[in-house]
DNA sequence: ATCGATCACTAATGCGCTTTAGATTGCCTC
DNA sequence: GAGGCAATCTAAAGCGCATTAGTGATCGAT
């Protein structure tokens, strides 16, 4: 900056005025300023700028989860993905961690607030009791929390959800009107809040309807379980009609669990993958799927996070609910 | 840190010493300002730490990929995972973007090293004609080329490699012991050094052994494109007995391709994804593939990069050869 | 011709930390 | 008991920027 300002031959205070837009320079020396700045390719240093009351032009997002389980998943990058691009936009950078638990989360955030590493978070993955909103407004650090619930009780957070509890009960709708009457939902991990969602909102349709073999079978997300609760609940007694698998990982390794035992899909079982990817269309039979535009739900939630960094007001949004697809995989009940 | 040294009763030098392990302070004294300090929860401003000579302690990692091609891989979550197990050991922060293509990728460099954001990137995607070493050497920009060929001429650039070749060529070896002579290389994308080094070789070992009807296809790495070329090359006069694909994902839908058009796996052909994943074990049959520790592979170019920063000589690292894991998917030359 | 007001700019301060150059004390040596 | 030296601490400067207070100069109004 002491360059660009002797080039330019003014004061550093000059410089500053007029490559921040702010008045108390002429627009001639402004314009001078900025060609000479742009000629020289300076950016400002966010350290120095930070130190001087501005924020960290950074975004935190930490994921708790454990390597292995980490990577099947298509979800993460794809949600990154969208928040890169509003991110992008105003070049804010983000400051990613993935760590073990939610205990290791809470200490990140704690860490990147002390060091005034970060303006604001993305929270993913919210569960039930969940210690993150707690600790987030006690910091102070605005932030959003990707896929939670509406909560009235955190003035600083905003939230981006999506209407699990009526996805679910449209699905419930879907098979029953198809003349499914026993259905299985393999769940998620038991913690996080959506799958808690689901599982009530599953009981509570079934309750309304009469259905007593309705219920849900928490796992860890894995292809291995997905696989082993499937082999499980085929083989009792009387055997699901309809099964419903909380990612699209389980859904795959479902399908293969069950034509192993004879099952055929659809004709005597219907899958469901909650959750649409690539690999739904790469098995015989395609998976019918929930899907949804993950790529856009990071988009608005990014979106929230620099509305709140601007000062606006927390904010509770829903994106679209998740519809629907229906491909080779579901079909009316046999039995 | 005022507050410390007040309620150390010192100045703020002698708690800056205290904290930094660096002499010119009792030890009655540094423990009574590291106590200080940690009761009040101090950690030092990153911002203000730059600005007086320290690094930016983090490190940056741009992806240029398009938001749909970059969910299906599980290969980047899984190395992000390894690196940050290394980094958060050291406290360095990721500063994680993705971007459109190498162009951006480059504007990325540029503006983190003028805005001094980040101490050293790790590249990852290394092509032929690459212009990231380069650029990087003119910033000045400590880096680890990821999955790179070693590379003589950056002295400032560390390279973490496997050997692509090598893998390729026990492979050949592996396909003709088991009889076959018809095999194709659904490749990825083009540019890529990987890539190039993979076709190449293959070439090699085909011309060493007089097979005339050994090829490669390049690809986008989308389970479409794999399928298309699967049933293209299929449907030919004389079809393949091996197929080799450079990821999992097209392997898989590979197979389905193969399957629908009659062809039985192994019997009527043989197929390798080149990298594992829960992926190969979701299908039927299973999928013989080449593993690597991805994950470690991470830890590997963080340590690298880190070495690196602590002022250490740029370096060129070998990773593991892949080793093919042997499932269902190959098997004698049936034709 | 004088005054106040506006405009274009400069000087100086502070952000939180590291670091260099002192300042003070105690201790040893001859 | 004076000089020297090491140990322990303090004062002050500086990193690159934003910002506030201050300085001239120009202008319109009286």
């Amino acid at each position: 900056m002491k360059d660009i300002a002797q080039r330019a031959g003014v004061s550093e205070s000059a410089v500053s005025f007029a490559l921040n837009d702010r008045p108390g320079v002429s627009e001639i020396t402004r314009d001078r300023v900025r060609r000479v700045a742009e000629q020289l390719g300076w950016r400002p240093s966010t350290a120095a700028r930070q130190l001087s009351g501005e924020g960290a032009a950074t975004v935190g997002l930490v994921v708790a989860r454990p390597a292995d389980t980490l990577g099947v998943d298509s979800f993460f990058l794809q949600l990154i993905s969208g928040i890169q691009e509003v991110l992008a936009e105003r070049h804010l950078g983000l400051l990613f961690q993935v760590v073990e638990d939610v205990a290791d989360e809470c200490a990140v955030y704690r860490r990147w607030w002390a060091e005034h590493r970060v303006d604001g978070v993305m929270v993913v993955d919210p569960r039930t009791d969940d210690p993150r909103p707690d600790l987030l407004e006690e910091l102070g650090l605005p932030a959003v929390v990707i896929g939670g619930v509406p909560d009235a009780g955190h003035p600083g957070i905003s939230t981006v959800w999506a209407d699990d509890a009526g996805a679910m009960a449209a699905l419930v709708d879907e098979l029953y009107a198809l003349g499914h009457r026993r259905i299985v939902h393999i769940a998620g991990l038991p913690g996080l809040a959506h799958t808690e969602r689901r599982i009530r909102t599953l009981r509570a349709e079934a309750e309304r309807r009469g259905l007593t073999e309705v219920r849900s079978v928490p796992t860890d997300y894995s292809d291995a379980e997905g696989a082993a609760v499937t082999r499980r609940v085929l083989e009792s007694g009387t055997p699901p009609t309809a099964l419903v698998y909380d990612n699209d990982v389980m859904a795959v390794a479902g399908v293969a669990a069950a034509t192993e035992l004879g099952f055929l899909v659809p004709g005597d079982v219907s899958v469901v993958a909650w959750e649409d990817s690539p690999l739904c269309r790469m098995v015989k039979p395609w998976l019918s799927a929930l899907s949804r535009d993950t790529v856009q739900f990071g988009r608005t939630a990014a979106q929230e996070l620099t509305a709140l960094l601007d000062g606006g007001p927390a904010r509770t949004v829903q994106v679209p609910v998740p519809r629907l697809i229906e491909r080779e995989s579901t079909g009316p009940c046999g039995a």
